[in-house]
DNA sequence: CTGAAAGCGCTTACAG
DNA sequence: CTGAAAGCGCTTACAG
C-alpha cells in the first residue's frame, strides 16, 4: 500500500516551509504570490488531498456534524421525510468534507446534547424534529453552530420550510373549491413545528367563519388511516381532509379506498411533503412542496460558517401541487 | 468552554502512564487487572470519552466508512430503498464510533474508488447497486474492508437479500393462487443483483412451460407505471405483475387504478421490499420481505471487523406478505 | 510574508 | 505487564 502524500510532500516540491504549505492550501492568512503558485502547483502535481482527521484534530474545529433527530423509536423507518433529511445532511456535509452523526433522542431524554460542549470531534449540531425541551438542552457553547430544522431558541436560529404558509395556501385552495367541511390531520402534538400548520389552519378557518376540526396523529400512513377514520366518525359531513404529511394523506386515501368513498367526489384529500409517491398514488395526490435538500443543505452551511452569534431564522417557500385528491 | 477530559487526565488519576491508559481503554494487549481496574474507575469517574479523531489519526485506522452508491443522478430521492440504507448504515457506524461519507458514482465513471487505497481516513468501503465495472475499480489493498450490498468479485463479498428466492416464491404463489400470464417489471438492466430476480423468474416460468415476459425500468414509481403501460399493450392478456421494487409495484398500481383495472381480480400486483407505503397503497401491496437493515448493519460490522482476506457471501432470507393486491 | 516549534489526543513499536 | 518516546498529518501562535 503506498504512502499517502502529505503537506510535508507538497512544502518540500515547493520548497517552501509546511507552515507556508499550510496557510495556502488551507486557504487562511497571507502568503506571496509566488509561494502560493508553488504549493498550488505542487499540490496539483502530487495529487494532495489534505487528511481531514488530521486537520481536524489539529484545528480543534471538529470533522463531523450532530444529527439530533427527536423521536419516537421507528420514525426513521416510517416516513420517507427523515430519510431524506439525514440523506441530504450527509451529502452536504460530506462535499464541504465533514461527515454527520445520527443521535436518535426519545422524546424526555434528559439533557442529552450536554456533551457537546466539550466534545472537540463535533463541528456543530442539526436538530430535527426538535421540542422546546430539548432547544433548551444547547450549551451556549454552540451558539452559532447550532441550527433547528423545527422550531428555534434565542441560541439556536430556525430553518424550515413555511409550513404555516402552506397550511394558509391549502385551507384556502379548498374554501375556494367549494368545500367547508375541512378537516385536518395535524401530526403529533408534541411536534412544535407542526403547530405552525394547525394555527394557521385555524385561524384561515376562523376567518372564514368555519368551524376547526383538528385530529393529532404521528408520522405513519397507519396513523392517517386512523385519524381519517375518526374524524369521519366525529364529523360525518367532512368534505374535505387536509393531512399535514403525505405519508399521512396517503394514509387516509387508504381508507377512503377501503370505504369506496370517491375521492375528490365526496371528500377531497391534500397532504404536504410532495413526496414521489404521491403523484404514483390512486387518485394521485395534491399536496405542497418542501425543499428539504435546500432547507438541509441551508442549515449545514451555516453551521459550517459557524459565525459568531446566532443566524437569522430563515423560511423556505411551499407551493401546491395541484393533483386528482382535490 | 470547559477543556473536555483526555486519555493524559484519566492516566494521571489512574496512576499510570499513558500507554497503559489507552491499553486498557482500547481493549488491546494485556494489562494486570489492578491496572485495568484503575484505569477504568478513573475514566468514569472523569466521564472521558475518547475523541475518535485522534485515536484515528493515531491508529491509522481511518474513522468513516465510505458509502459507494451507483446511480443515474436522482435516484436518492425516488426510491425509499437508499434512503433506508444509507440511513441504516449511518447508524449502524456510528454506533461503532465511525461516520459515513455518502459517494454516488454515475454509472460508468472511471475508476472512481481508486483514492481510497491510500486514504489513511477511511475504514473501509460498502458498495450499493455496483456494477462489475465499479467492482474492478476496488483497489486490492481494501480487501477484508470492502462489501457490496448486491453482486460482489473475487476481492469484494456479497452481502444482500435473497432476491432469487423471493422471485421464486413469488412466481410459485401467483402461478399456485391460478395465473398464467405473470409478466415482470425487472428494474435497471445495467444492475446486476436485480438479474438474480429475472433469472429466478426465468427459470421457475420456463419450469412450468409458461412463457417469461420481462419489461426492464428504472427504479422510480413512474417507471412503474409506464412498465405496467408497455406490458399491457404487448401482452393484453397479462393477468399478474410482478414488480422488482414496491415503488415499482405502486406505478403499476396507479396505472391499472387510472384505468379501472380491477386488482387483484383481472390484474394481479406483487412488489419487493415491503415498504411502509406498500401496506396502505390500495389496495393494500402484496410483496417479499427486504431487511435492510439487518443487511447493511452486517456489511458495517464486516468492513469494521476488517479481517484480512475476502469475507464470505451472505444471503439474507425475504419472506411473502399477502396482502390484497394478489 | 515566512519558518521553527509546539501541540491536537491518541496508539504502538521498542525496551525492559 | 509497563513506560518513555516517537509518530499520525496537520494548524497556529510566536518571532522575525
Amino acid at each position: 500500500m503506498s504512502r499517502s502524500v502529505t503537506i510535508e510532500d507538497v512544502a518540500r516540491r515547493a520548497g517552501t516551509s509546511r507552515a507556508t504549505a499550510s496557510r495556502v492550501l488551507a486557504g487562511s492568512a497571507s502568503v506571496s504570490d509566488s509561494a502560493r503558485d508553488r504549493v498550488t502547483r505542487a499540490a496539483a502535481d502530487l495529487g494532495y488531498v489534505p487528511n481531514a482527521l488530521a486537520r481536524a484534530l489539529a484545528s480543534g474545529r471538529g470533522d463531523r456534524i450532530v444529527l439530533g433527530i427527536v423521536s419516537p423509536q421507528p420514525v426513521l423507518a416510517v416516513d420517507l421525510y427523515l430519510g431524506r433529511a439525514v440523506t441530504a445532511a450527509t451529502q452536504a456535509a460530506n462535499a464541504a468534507g465533514v461527515g454527520v452523526s445520527v443521535r436518535v433522542l426519545p422524546i424526555g431524554a434528559p439533557d442529552p446534547l450536554a456533551d457537546l460542549a466539550t466534545d472537540r470531534t463535533v463541528c456543530g449540531v442539526i436538530l430535527f424534529n426538535t421540542t422546546y425541551a430539548l432547544l433548551k438542552s444547547v450549551p451556549r457553547a454552540l451558539t452559532g453552530r447550532a441550527v433547528s430544522i423545527g422550531v428555534g431558541s434565542d441560541i439556536v436560529p430556525s430553518v424550515d420550510v413555511d409550513n404555516g404558509g402552506a397550511a394558509r395556501k391549502i385551507t384556502d385552495y379548498l374554501y375556494a373549491t367549494g368545500h367547508r367541511e375541512i378537516a385536518m390531520i395535524g401530526g403529533p402534538e408534541w411536534m412544535p413545528c407542526t403547530a405552525r400548520a394547525r394555527r394557521a389552519y385555524s385561524e384561515v378557518m376562523a376567518s372564514l367563519g368555519l368551524p376547526a376540526r383538528i385530529v393529532y396523529s404521528d408520522f405513519s400512513a397507519t396513523s392517517g388511516r386512523e385519524g381519517a377514520a375518526r374524524l369521519l366518525a366525529t364529523w360525518p359531513e367532512t368534505d374535505a381532509i387536509y393531512a399535514v404529511s403525505d405519508t399521512l394523506a396517503l394514509g387516509v386515501l387508504s381508507l377512503l379506498g377501503e370505504r369506496g368513498i370517491d375521492v375528490p367526489g365526496a371528500v377531497a384529500v391534500v397532504g404536504f411533503d410532495d413526496i414521489p409517491y404521491a403523484e404514483v398514488g390512486w387518485p394521485p395526490l395534491t399536496t405542497a412542496t418542501h425543499p428539504v435538500e435546500s432547507i438541509v443543505e441551508y442549515a449545514v452551511q451555516t453551521v459550517l460558517a459557524g459565525r459568531p452569534g446566532r443566524a437569522e431564522d430563515r423560511l423556505f417557500d411551499s407551493h401546491l401541487v395541484l393533483r386528482r385528491s382535490a
